[in-house]
DNA sequence: ATAATTAGTTTAAATTTGCAACTAACATGC
DNA sequence: GCATGTTAGTTGCAAATTTAAACTAATTAT
């Protein structure tokens, strides 16, 4: 009776330095078959508790990347969106560190301001989660996913930088990052790596790698 | 094959003297007969488009509500959330201003702050609508959606602070709305109703009626 | 008319922010 | 060894933003 086909599909973001990349896998099934996108696929209800577990799974089978920052970023349904059929799609967006992940098979990476054609409405839910990732950086913890397991202020801050679009203020930045108290400093430890100063190392504390952070205001950008 | 239940299920939002409160139907069908529950039902893939469109539906048909604002708020799945089975809820959220309703059969409106029992995982769905709805209500023009057809700036800055919970600068609040650029006067017009001088009256821009308006900055909340 | 009440504006003080200049710590080359 | 260049991090002050309080405005009730 139910003829409803249920799928996730995961955005997976990571920053290199020429922008925002997205990972696209070869599709190994029709329909597209062969063509890159969205890592996803059937919900499996004899396995998945819940559709993040299914989205995780997927992530997990598909692209071996283990622990990263995981949120539900919308559904995306219809009689339009699959030739299939009606199908819901539930979305997340996933960010890792570059660093942090291998080159997989069948995977590359696509920069997500340049124009991409993708299957289904894929490029709608790549462009939905991009503009929640830049949005929600102007105010929250969400960038630091992006930077690594130990970070510098200064790296932290190109990593926002890159997101918003906009330079912050090095005074500015560091006043919201100590009034968010999402960081904290790996003791003694220093960056090295050239001939200046070296920075302090910082880690995101425990209590972040899951849950958000939200500031009371954003960083300010100057009006136009 | 398939055997996901596949659901909407629509939080339906209105301010009144006590404070914010949810539309709860009486259950015509199992699980739960007759106990109050969200206004939902299963999508109809032959009659819906897609799931808002299925919301929509519901929500005419279950009470009589015509043009409320709408917006996507999360999907809850999994095994645990429903005795049927493995199913699916698209969950939305809608503001309607109290004045616009009538009272319907075998609805009622329970208040969202006191304690609230209700089936399925239902009572998450609310807390996070009315999460939701708060945080979004620091920085943007949702809550005008619940502030009537026309209003007057004083009448609209209770609603923001009755959403808030917290008093808001009488400056700041103007300053922000102006900012926004969402409402317009209504020339000429003026609220009556008191021994005092009367009030603009404005309303909502059309542009403004489905697309949510960000400000720059938050309401400043003093801090504690 | 006068008082009472709420709407809306103005002013000045307090707070927040950004800019620029400063000190700090390292590597490199002489 | 020491000057130089480079980036890290801090400080002080000017500029912008925000609040609080006092003010004017417009209405009704007495």
């Amino acid at each position: 009776m139910n003829s409803i086909i249920c799928t996730v599909d995961v955005v997976l973001l990571t920053l290199k330095e020429e922008g925002l990349q997205v990972a696209l896998l070869k599709r190994e099934n029709e329909p597209y078959l062969g063509a890159y996108a969205l890592p996803g696929g059937f919900i499996h209800p004899a396995e998945d508790d819940n559709a993040r577990a299914a989205a995780l799974r997927v992530l997990q089978s598909k692209t071996a990347i283990t622990m990263p920052y995981v949120e539900q970023l919308s559904t995306f349904s219809g009689i339009a969106r699959d030739p299939r059929g009606w199908s819901i799609s539930i979305a997340y967006y996933a960010l890792v560190p570059f660093a942090a992940i291998g080159d997989q098979a069948g995977m590359r990476w696509a920069c997500v301001d340049k124009p991409l054609e993708l299957p289904f409405d894929h490029k709608t839910i790549v462009d939905t989660a991009v503009a929640r990732l830049r949005r929600t950086s102007q105010y929250s913890s969400l960038p630091c996913h992006l930077a690594g397991e130990v970070f510098t202020l200064p790296q932290l801050q190109r990593v926002y930088e890159a997101l918003l679009g906009e330079e912050i203020n090095k005074v500015s930045f560091r006043r919201k990052m100590a009034d968010m108290a999402i960081l904290e400093a790996i003791d003694g430890e220093m960056s090295s790596g050239g001939a200046h100063r070296p920075a302090q190392l910082y880690r995101l504390k425990d209590e972040y790698r899951e849950q958000l952070q939200v500031a009371q205001r954003g960083f300010y950008i100057t009006p136009a």
